[in-house]
Parts: structure tokens; sequence; C-alpha cells
RNA sequence: GCCGGAGUGGCGAAACAGGCAUACGCGACAGACUUAAAAUCUGUUGAUCCCUUCUAAGGUCGUGCGGGUUCGAGUCCCGCCUCCGGCACCA
């Protein structure tokens, strides 16, 4: 056998046989347990980077894993293939979208060929495809029918750089996801998703997700962000208007002082107009709406209010309440209204401190925390805003916090003033894009029928891949193209215009995992017993960074055609892991950094197992992994250690049966210690923790124990033996090198793939040791070692433990007053 | 401020259930092979020497910091610090 480790024509050669034997295509009726392994799809932007290939191999690992254990496993690969970089890419290079798009995806599929990912290619799909976006156009329709689509005219974010609007899910501190500008608010009329009403599900079944890590839930928790609290309805003195505000603590409802509106409130113009300085009030208005929101609303800006000259009455007691317009209240939150209590919330002290306002105090600490009662009348430094009993609250006073909460809820309800209410920071989704490369809203607009959905029958509604001027303008790049935009109204055959907004791409991944269940269906976005078969995903992975995004959104989709009886769960990822980035001088790699190693040029240097290899050994997956050229080095070094060991062993190995005969020498005992024990932590690692680095130190600590008893002379080495152990190395490290294994398998004398092995079963006899190292310690310190059979008995630890010399001395003339004894690891005295 | 996660050699990291801290790899150093180098194979590699002494063993210290529980703590408990991520004038 060649001494050489040719791995350029060993990876190409059996990348083409896989491929030409179907190797690793799902089958869709087969009896064997399902195991559907699925990594996010990329975004088609032109090349792999190390990120692309760090999720794909630890995916990969999974899927050839599980086929190894027997699973009929489903690992396919697809393209997240309408966005705006390939308009960007258009206008730059004068290149078409459809056509850059196209050329990416055929040339990052070659990338990932060349890795050896075991992808079912027969599954492949884009979803810029029309017979992909069909499908997305027929569930926009079934959203739209059901009641969950609608368009409206509201407050929107405006991305200046993109030209498009973005969801709130898409501005990230007050900047566009993608581009990082400034975000603007507008009022546009923009389709949405109705997922507020899925917002109670969406919460609470995180529960259900046992296989999903804490910090994704515990991030959309928070992006969920219900808050449970009252409605208050204050009655405007001398209008026959009131003012409803939302709050989480109606137990200090007696302590309000105050009333602040948002400037944009609705109510505004009504509460000012007929005051004497109506013209200073709305120059304040005008000033604060002029205001960024963001900095408006930040959290260390100046408290800004002026007084509307209105009055409110007290729900309960008729007290006459001040009316303030606000520059810190959120217009979109709640009502838009808050009552001040600035004895009991600290902003609102603030703010009253600042404006002269009363602070009434109607919580008082002293059953809560113990302390002693605080007197009435002393004044506050700062806000109390813990509960406590009520004081100065009518006939309240005296009830703890939580119950008055309850009781005052529930007689404003009786008396028509208000109730519970829930409010949630999650806002309906806005899904309309004022850009060209994505899936067509299929909507039509009659002057005579209104909005019209396009027939089911009549999709796709297809975007028009030639003659378009797609630069940005602001609005859809096809208002102006129109063969698009003249049709005829599906309803009453009047001249009508078709709806130019695509839609946001992030609809397109929000389903196209059931799409790989059935990627084929001409009649439905999937079969409901393909989808059955496969969903939900059992291991999705992906990065972090998608933990609110696409992993909420597919949740919505899932729920909704749940719902709608389309597919039995309501679970799209059963597992979930989220991998770390891959880092090059502590810093993600970007080009603008110059930190960048391409895929490419590694299989090249080193080869696809190399790169693997190196990625999966350098750091856990939820790691992130901080690139190496000195690791890359190491791991090709490995392989090519592995491939020499068989290499030198194969003629003398080639034609044994690993048949371990009943009497072994030490050597060979201890040989298949190691082998089997590593074979142990190799299943264990993968199966139970995803822990690839560790599984790959326990196959490499196996090759150093097969280098070790090479170095016995050859005519008292039992081939048997190392023919068990060679075997047993390479069906442990084949999901992780597929290639190298799967060429050393043949040279062994194999003629089937190794592939298609069964996951190999360890011996737990040969696992365990004869001989253990007992740690004997004095006092909880380690003052010897003593090696013992294993297995061996308390009482014998004991006298070794006590025979042993260095122990002697830290015992001599002390009395032991006890002595632990963990079997086959330690012995402690404790001597007085 | 609230929520989630992390902090271990020169570096990436390991320690499964409270029981030898640093497996495995990188780097470094040394030996073998070689005319030589590379490659390869083998070995050494936490700090320290105030203390002991047999000079290569032994002691002592050591998992962000300070306490605690325990025969025994990287691991459990209490209190902090730093870094990363999410949410945040959300009423």
């Amino acid at each position: 056998m060649d001494v050489k480790y040719n791995f350029h024509e060993i990876e190409k050669r059996w990348q083409q046989r896989w491929e030409e034997s179907g190797l690793h295509e799902a089958k869709d009726e087969d009896e064997r347990p399902r195991y559907y392994c699925l990594e996010m799809f990329p975004y088609p932007s032109g090349r792999l980077h190390m990120g692309h290939v760090r999720v794909y191999s630890i995916g990969d690992v999974i899927a050839r894993f599980k086929r190894m254990q027997g699973y009929n496993v489903l690992h396919p690969m697809g393209w997240d293939a309408f966005g705006l970089p390939a308009e960007n890419a258009a206008i730059q290079r004068n290149i078409h979208p459809h056509q850059w798009t196209w050329e990416n995806i055929d040339y990052m599929r070659k990338e990932l060929q060349r890795l050896g990912f075991s992808y079912d290619w027969d599954r492949e799909y884009a979803t810029c495809d029309p017979s992909y976006y069909r499908w997305t156009q027929w569930l926009f329709l079934l959203l739209y029918k059901n009641g969950l689509a609608y368009r409206e005219k509201a407050a929107v974010n405006w991305c200046p750089s993109c030209q498009t609007v973005l969801a709130n899910e898409q501005v990230v501190a007050g900047a566009c996801e993608r581009c990082d500008s400034t975000v603007e608010r507008t009022d546009l009329e923009q389709w949405f998703f109705k997922i507020t009403e899925y917002a109670d599900r969406l919460l609470d079944e995180l529960d259900k997700l046992d296989g999903w890590p804490d910090k994704v839930k515990a991030m959309q928790a928070n992006w969920i962000g219900r808050s449970e609290g009252a409605e208050i309805a204050f009655q405007i003195d001398g209008m026959d208007e009131s003012l409803s505000v939302f709050t989480t603590r109606a137990d200090t409802l007696y302590g309000v002082t105050y009333i602040v509106v948002a400037p944009e409130h609705k109510l505004v113009d009504k509460l000012i107009s007929d005051k004497e300085n109506s013209s200073d009030l709305r120059a304040f208005v005008k000033e604060v709406l002029a205001e960024d929101e963001l900095a408006r609303t930040a959290e260390d800006a100046e408290k800004k209010g002026m007084f509307t000259g209105s009055w409110a009455l007290h729900p309960l007691n008729g007290h006459r309440i001040p009316i303030l317009i606000g520059n810190y209240v959120v217009g979109g939150y709640g009502t838009g209204a808050v009552m001040g209590v600035p004895a009991h919330d600290e902003r609102d002290f603030e703010f009253a401190k600042q404006h002269g306002l009363e602070i009434r105090r109607v919580i008082d600490p002293a059953e809560q925390d113990g302390s002693e009662l605080t007197s009435e009348d002393e004044e506050l430094s700062v806000a109390y805003v813990e509960d406590g009993v009520l004081i100065n609250s009518g006939d309240y006073t005296k009830l703890t916090s939580e119950a008055a909460r309850e009781q005052i809820a529930k007689d404003l309800e009786d008396l028509g003033k208000g109730g519970t209410m829930t409010n949630y920071r999650l806002r309906d989704w806005l899904i309309s894009r004022q850009r060209y490369w994505g899936t067509p809203i299929p909507i039509v607009y009659c002057d005579k029928c209104g909005t019209v959905p396009v027939p089911e029958e009549d999709l796709p509604v297809l975007l028009p891949t030639t003659d378009i001027e797609f630069r940005p303008t602001g609005q859809s790049p096809l208002v102006d193209y129109e063969p698009f935009v003249d049709t005829i109204c599906p309803q009453c055959g009047a001249p009508s215009r078709r709806e130019t907004d695509t839609m946001d791409t992030f609809i397109d991944s929000s389903w196209y995992f059931l799409r790989f269940a059935d990627p084929h269906n001409e009649e439905l976005p999937f079969g409901k017993e393909k989808a059955n078969k496969w969903m939900p995903v059992e291991q999705y992975m992906g990065g972090i960074e998608h933990a609110i995004l696409h992993l909420m959104y597919c949740r919505f989709f899932q729920m909704v055609l749940a719902d709608f009886g389309l597919v039995d769960t309501d679970i799209p990822f059963h597992n979930l892991m989220t991998q770390g980035m891959v880092l090059r001088d502590g810093a993600k790699m970007s080009k603008s950094r110059g930190n960048v190693v391409d895929p490419d040029l590694i299989t090249q240097k080193y080869g696809a197992d190399t790169a693997r290899l190196f990625i999966l050994f350098a750091s856990p997956p939820e790691r992130d992994l901080e690139w190496s050229d000195e690791g890359v080095e190491g791991s090709y070094r490995f392989i090519n250690r592995v491939w020499r060991l068989v290499a030198e062993y194969v003629d003398l190995i080639k034609d044994e049966v690993p048949r371990i005969p009943d009497e072994l020498g030490s050597r060979e005992r201890e040989l298949r210690r190691i082998v089997h024990s590593s074979v142990q932590r190799v299943t264990r690692d993968i199966d139970e923790r995803f822990s690839f680095n560790t599984a790959i130190s326990a196959i490499m600590e196996l090759v150093n124990g097969l280098y070790q008893y090479k170095e016995l002379p050859a005519s008292r080495q039992s081939l048997p033996v190392v023919r068990e152990a060679v075997e047993l190395l390479l069906l442990a490290l084949a999901p992780f090198v597929p290639h190298v294994t799967e060429e050393l398998w043949y040279r062994l004398g194999h003629t089937t793939s190794i592939h298609g092995e069964p996951w190999p079963k360890y011996d737990e006899e040969a696992a365990r040791a004869d001989v253990v190292t007992v740690v004997i310690q004095v006092n909880g310190r380690v003052r010897g070692r003593v090696e013992v059979s294993a297995g061996s008995s308390e009482e014998t630890l004991k006298a070794a433990a006590v025979d042993e010399p260095r122990v002697q001395e830290y015992i001599e003339g002390k009395t032991i007053v006890k002595t632990i004894v963990v079997p086959d690891r330690l012995v402690n005295l404790v001597v007085k």
C-alpha cells in the first residue's frame, strides 16, 4: 500500500462513488426509525465561509453517526435564495439577481460536495425557484383567508439604506440588523402577519421545548415580553372622554398624583386645544415628536413634561388629577398613557421631583421585609418600589399589594372603569418589503372589489426575471413594470393592479424544513403523511443570531400549519443546538478585518477530512472556535498518523479475522482496554452530548495506544487483536473523516462502505482495567499511590494504604479517626 | 437594572455523579533516525524552592476574588469582580 496519503485523489473518488450509489438518500418508505437532521440552510452569498463549514461538519457527524446506529436519516440541503445582497450585487456589477443567485448556488453546491457532506441532493431546492415560492404564496393565502394576514397603515421601521421597511425583530438597538443604518419611523400601509395572536402559545409552549438551550428560550420569552396588569380608565374632567392607562401596580392606585400621555396619544389634540397656552403646548408636542424616538425614550434621557391644562378624575375617590404630556411615555406600548405614582415608581419619582408634583405614599414596606413601620409623613428620598401593605387607600388600606391588585382590578371592572389586561412587547410581524428579489405577495387591488387574493390555481404569481430596473427607490421596483402590475381582477375581470411589494425572506425560511419532507410535491406545499413521517426535525443546528427571528417565526408557522391540519406536530424542531462563531485573533472572521480563512484553500492544501477534523476538535460546538493554522497542521498530522499505521499493518492483517483468543498477554489486554474504552467514550460523547472534541481525543488515545503496541517485536504481536483495534478505530473515526476511513476500510479488504456499517459495539469487560492506581490521602492530601487489582475490597485497600512508607510518615504517632474508601479510586485516612 | 452564559497551564481545551486538576491537541525543549535539514518516532513540559533533603525526589502554592459546607470542592452554598449575549424609561 502506498505510504503517501493522497487526499485529493481519495476524496474526489469517494464523493463520486457515494453520490452514484445513493448512499445518502432518505427513504420515505422505510420501517427503520426516522431521524431528521437539519442545519440552517445557507444564503447563497457567493462562497462558503468557515461558519458554514463548522455547522455543516457538526450536522454531518450526527447524520453519519445516526445512520450507523441504524436510523433512516433525512439530511437535506437547500438554498435560502431570496434576499437583498442579490440586488446589491446586481446594482454594483450589473448582473441580474437571478443569474447572480444561481451562479452562487452552483458554486457553493460544489464547495459543499467537496467537503463530503452526506446530503440527500435529490431533495435540494432554492426558495427563489417558482416551484418553491408558489407554495410560499399558497401559505400566505392560507393565512390571509384565516385572518392572520392583514394590511394596515401603521408606524413602521424604515431603513433608508436598504430602502425598505423592517419587522421589529429586524431592528437591533434602533439600527437595521442587516446594514446598521439608523432606522426611521414612518407611517405606511403594510402587510402584517398576526403573530401576536399566538403570543401566549409562543411563550407558554417554550416549556415544551426541553431540547432547546435555555438561552434561546429566555431570549424568546424576553422578546414576547408578556406583562400582566390592569387597565384603568380615568374620566377626563369636563369632557365626554376617558383616558386609559395600563399598569402592573393597580395596588398603588391611591398614590396617583398625575397622568402622563405620550405626545402621539390620540387624545392630545382634545386635551390641549382650548387652552390659552395651546400654541406653546403644540410646540412642545412637535418638539418631542421631532426627537429621535430611540433617543427620546432612552433610559438616561431627560424627562420632559408639560401640563396640558386638563384634569382627570380618580376612578375610586374622584380626586382631580393633572394630565401632562411627557417624552418618556412610549406611544406604542400599552395604552400610550401611564398613571404617575411617584412614591412607588422610580421614573415617576424623578419626574414628580422635577415638575413639583405631589408625592403620596400608599404602600408601606413594614410587613413585607420586617423593617419597622416607617413614619407616614417622613419625606421619601427614593421611591419604594417593592410590594407592601396599603396605607391611605380607602377601603383597601391594610390589604397586601398582591391582594389589592386583584381586588382593585375586579372592583374597577364592576364599575366599568377597567379590569385586568395583558400587554406584550411582541408586535405583529411586518412582512412586506419594497424590494424586488423576494416572493411576490399574491394579492390584486381592484377598484370595484377591493383587495382580492389571487386564486390558488393561478399561483405562482411569477416574479419577472427580465427587463427590470431594480435600483431601490423606496418603493418596489415592480411598481414601474407594467407587464407585472397590470392584471385583471380575479373576481370581476376588470383591469386592476397587483400588489408590488414582496415578502420578507424570513417567510421563505419559516417553512422550508417541511418542504424537505416532500420536495417534489406539485399539489401542495407538502403532503401531510410525509410531513408527519419526518417531522419534527429531530436535531436542528444553526447560529445563535437566529434565536429570536428565524426560530420564533418557524414556531409560529408550525403552530399555524398544525392548527389548520396540514401537519400534526406544532413543534418544528425537537432538539436545537446553537454553535459558536469561528474567530481568528479573537474576532469574528470578516472581510473588513482581513482575518478570513477561505475554506477552499484549506481543502486544497489539506483536504476536506482535515478541515472537518480540526473544526470539530478545536472547540465544543456551542462555544466560539479560535482558528489556528497550527491546529490544522496537527489535525493533518493525526490523519497521516492513522494512514501510516494502517499502511504499515495492512499486509499483515489484511487476511486476519478479528477473532480474539481466550488467553491474552498483558500487552494485548492493555491494548484492548484502550481500544474498547475509547469506543465507549466516543459513543457516549457523540450520542449523549455532542462532545466531538473529547470524542476525537479518545480516538487519538486509541491511536497512541496502537503506536505503543507497535513498538513490540513483530513476532510477539497478536494480529487478530491489531485487526480488531484498527477496525474499531476506523469505524469510530468514520463520521468525522469519512473519506480517509472509507479508503482504509477498503484497503483492509472490505467491499462495502464503512458508512453502511453498524456503529461498533464495545466490550465492557475488555474496557475495564485489571490494575488500578489508588490514591492514598492523609487528611485529604495525596501522600501516595498504590497499584492494586481492580475491584479490591475495602480491607485490602486500607491495608495497602497504611503499609505505604510515605503514608506511615504522616500517620505515625497519630490516631486514625476515620477512613474513607472509594473503590478503585481513593483511600483517605483522617488522623489526629 | 432584569434575564442567560462564561472565567482552568504559554495557547485551544478536559475532568461523566463531590474523589489523582490540566486528558487530548498546539507550542516549546530534548533524544533517536539523517552527511544535514524537513518529515517521522520517543520523551519532558502548571508555578515555586521560604522549608526538608537522599539532587530528583519531597514540600508548599495553584481552576477570576472573598467566605462557607465536607474527610475531600474546578464541581455544592453565600457574597462579590470581570467578560460575552439578550431585554430595557415597557408603566
